[in-house]
DNA sequence: CACGACTCCTGCTGGC
DNA sequence: TGCCAGCAGGAGTCGT
């Protein structure tokens, strides 16, 4: 499920109830994600006051303090992670591994395939982005520094196609499958193109349609976040409408041609033979 | 270094 | 209807 606006939206919506929040307690059902749940969690949370929820990329951090606790939860969904508010006493389903308790209700992490991540990085805010997995991370797309001189200069060594250069979360970060498609259409350019091959004047069209591919998405998923985040809502599925992913042998919405779908390293891409080169 | 294959895990779909 | 292969929105690690 989750690529940037889909976790930008979910921090948009824990945000008001959990923010100076005080979490009462921790339960973990099942320790192995894909890296161990630490298990000084269960000591170290309670009595924390979540201070803030912010964003890297595709990992989520709450900034926790109480005395002599200092420190950020870090949390990333995977493929198939969810976060939800559900009342006291709800029972866990199968997949529900790791909860936080709070005032008023549970936060609830559900995770089938336990590809999500749930790790603690002691010290003030500003240390967690020495955490070996978040050190590593590239620029945030939705920042000012991100256009595509930017990108333009950044893939002049990437030869492969730019694709999976512009799903490399080394080089630039929550660029997942999804909005990697949606955001070479509507640049009109092709998958297969070696990255540094494209001119700047199409990496600026690229820059703009990852903006705006997010950006649409963000704005798509803020109008539902009661639904993302609670139990009784819908899933928490809010997609935009797809021009090409998942439209393989449809027509392509541009033009009279038709939405194909090939493999780049062991991903599904979708795009339009006829509107992208 | 850059790149692709492989890997973790469970669940669903489509073909036979 | 049942079974099995293949595939799924991520990303670290390893070999070339």
């Amino acid at each position: 499920m989750p690529e940037l606006p889909e976790v930008e939206v979910c921090r948009l919506g824990l945000r008001p109830e959990l923010e100076g929040q005080r979490i009462e307690g921790v339960t973990v059902r099942a320790a192995k994600l894909r890296y161990d749940i630490p298990p000084e969690l269960t000591a170290l949370l309670p009595g924390c006051v979540v201070h803030a929820i912010r964003r890297r990329g595709k990992y989520l951090l709450f900034d926790c303090r109480r005395d002599g606790v200092e420190g950020s939860l870090i949390v990333h969904l995977g493929m198939s992670g969810n976060l939800r508010f559900v009342p006291f006493g709800q029972p866990p389903e199968k997949h529900d591994h790791f909860e936080l308790v709070l005032g008023k209700q549970l936060l609830r992490l559900a995770d089938p395939r336990r590809f999500g991540v749930v790790l603690w990085q002691a010290g003030p805010p500003a240390a967690v982005e020495r955490h070996p997995l978040l050190a590593v991370l590239g620029i945030e797309p939705l920042t000012g520094t991100f256009d595509g001189d930017w990108l333009h200069a950044a893939c002049s060594r990437r030869a492969g196609p730019i694709k999976p250069v512009l799903m490399d979360s080394h080089l630039v970060v929550g660029i997942g499958n999804i909005y990697a498609s949606e955001s070479l259409f509507r640049a009109g350019i092709s998958p297969l193109r070696a990255a540094n091959r494209i001119g700047l004047a199409r990496y600026r069209l690229l820059a703009a349609a990852v903006r705006e591919t997010l950006s649409d998405a963000i704005a798509a998923g803020g109008s539902s976040i009661r639904d993302y985040v609670h139990s009784d809502g819908g899933a928490g599925c809010f997609q935009i409408q797809a021009a090409v992913y998942e439209r393989d042998g449809e027509p392509c919405r541009r033009c009279s041609g038709v939405v194909r779908q090939i493999r780049q390293s062991g991903r599904s891409s979708y795009y339009c033979p006829q509107c992208q080169h």
